[in-house]
DNA sequence: ACCCCTTATGAAATCGTTGTCATGACGGCC
DNA sequence: GGCCGTCATGACAACGATTTCATAAGGGGT
């Protein structure tokens, strides 16, 4: 591969001047620049980044951890997160949990050996922070962003862009509250998963402000995933046990998709006799008949505000330890 | 950071006796291997891989382009492949191209100076590939393993690990023709990719085989990208015209999804008055209702062949150039 | 005319590994 | 008993960039 010395010595300089002509802040002669911009452009020179990082002692690209990448919200947000970080000559490695936390220790400690420069938690995982954050802290010390894009961790001192997942839910529940039509359920990973457990909360939250009990017969809490298959299986027992409830909120779209097709297997009508309403607002959710009602996320925001975090990183200002990018109902013909 | 001179130190060694004991392939006497081990694990040191990869002139990681990481079936590949990377102590770097075919040739030119292992390619573009092959080739003399796991570049010298979609098109055609109901539409990329090309050209295929004509008002070019929108779209303005056909097979599940919506909400029953079959498979399409009929695609048998290759790769062996896994018509509902 | 400061450049050290070469010790064989 | 081959280990170079330190030239101020 062609490296600095070819290049120095075809412009007729030294390494060190090629390297400070890449970049650009110390001054170097007109005349001498456009010699060695020449031999690069002659030879294809392209610096090794591998060498720039052991030598600077951190390298050019961001982990993200998410917990299932085949879940459409994390593939979404995989996407515009990856074009977020390409602006700032960053790159993604992509690093998928598939829903083993002890997996998230292990890369961890992993981190710094691999030079990133931050790793991005999307992992919904509730996290034992008592074992995990001296983790944390020991990659943080190593010059290691970590930022958490699903969780709220600012508690714990590490930076959070999360979505608003109670606000979202709670006026997804109210929305369904006000059609008038009685209890409302709720479908969700809860004590697995610090998201799900947001939405609950919220959840649980608008049902308190209207005065009104929660049932918890009508609270599903699930643990295989937020798959449409196990969204099905919960509407279906609750709706074959008799339940008597004429709404559904579900803590992801695809947990919705399985609960309309188990109220539409058992005869009834979407919305008239059965409102769901899923949360993500993945790019399909529209297209399922009926229509999708749905908290719609903004993975778009959220890249922003990391590459925003990454820019203010590299200038040196200081930015706030949590954000929260504000949910959206969007409402179509299930709710 | 704990490097390894500070092992060396504290075990009483030299550098390279502890380089030794952690590649294990060069005698080290039991005494020695002991006191190094432990050393290691009361510094907790871990090898910089940065500077194995420099030193070693390569590094642990495969990049996967995917075209549009937002389309369920890469996100599945995605979560399969870094899988099976993961077991043979790989990373998964993600580029999207988000359907800009240059930032291929970007990537490419880049993909040496990153030390990557490989480069997966998994864009469905057509590729030029009078400009694309002198940079792949330059990518491949670097030592770096182009594989393509989405169109056959086999016959451009690159191996392929590609699905059986010509025949999945045939499958799913004929099925679609031996149900009687008369002329079946086709929607999907076409001219721009070569995956959707190789599902048009079994759907061609399966038509030939009946002695049918193909109907170019039954045959769907879109160019708006795979998702559902663009299949929703296509379909309304077919039933808008009256075209005259009871059938449609789409080259992706999201594409189907919005025919499905189309044809629903033209009043159609399906699969009484419009038979629908999706391609790809994804887990949620079971959960539509009517359930979609589609062409499932293995992305587990894809990531599996993608590890095969690169422990092939490591031991030697040599592997065909090219590999066809199977695609399996799941019937459902809709079709 | 002298001194000092700025600007431009080169030489060399460094990041953390790995691999080559050299060295010393030991055992076996003739 | 001497020689050679093997084994275990250390010293050192190298991967390719960046950065510090040093040096030299040129210009302005007094």
């Amino acid at each position: 591969m062609v490296s600095v010395v070819a290049v120095a010595t075809r412009a007729k300089v030294s390494p060190a001047t090629v390297s400070r002509v890449l970049a650009g802040r110390v001054p170097v002669s007109a005349e001498t620049r456009a010699r060695v911009l020449e031999a690069i452009e002659q030879l294809g020179y392209r610096p090794n980044e591998v060498a720039r990082s052991l030598r600077v002692g951190r390298g050019r690209s961001v982990a993200l951890v998410t917990g299932d990448i085949e879940q459409g919200i994390y593939a979404t947000l995989a996407k515009h997160v990856q074009g977020e970080l390409e602006t700032l000559g960053l790159d993604l490695v992509l690093f998928n949990l598939g829903h083993r936390q002890d997996r998230l220790r292990h890369f961890l400690e992993r981190a710094p050996s691999l030079g990133l420069r931050g790793v991005l938690l999307s992992s919904p995982h509730v996290m034992d922070m008592e074992e995990l954050a001296p983790v944390m802290k020991s990659v943080a010390k190593n010059g290691i962003e970590i930022l958490s894009v699903s969780q709220d961790l600012s508690g714990h001192g590490f930076p959070s862009i999360i979505h608003d997942d109670v606000g979202g839910a709670v006026t997804a529940t109210t929305h369904l509250l006000n059609t008038g039509r009685g209890p409302v359920a709720f479908v969700g990973r809860i004590a697995t998963s610090a998201i799900g457990r947001a939405r609950y909360d919220g959840y649980c939250q608008a049902l308190k402000a209207r005065g009104l009990e929660i049932d918890p017969a009508l609270v599903w809490d699930i643990s295989q995933g937020y798959r449409a298959d196990a969204g099905h299986q919960a509407m279906a027992e609750a709706l074959a046990k008799g339940l008597r409830f004429r709404a559904v909120i579900a803590a992801s779209d695809e947990l919705a998709l399985g609960c309309m097709a188990a109220a539409t297997d058992r005869g009834l009508a979407i919305p008239g006799d059965m409102a769901v309403v899923g949360f993500g607002g993945l790019a399909w959710v529209g297209f399922a008949r009926p229509a999708m009602t749905t908290v719609a996320l903004d993975a778009g925001a959220i890249a922003r505000a990391v590459g925003e975090f990454f820019k203010a990183r590299e200038s040196g200002a200081k930015l706030g330890k949590r954000r929260v990018i504000p949910a959206n109902l969007v409402l179509r013909q299930s709710a």
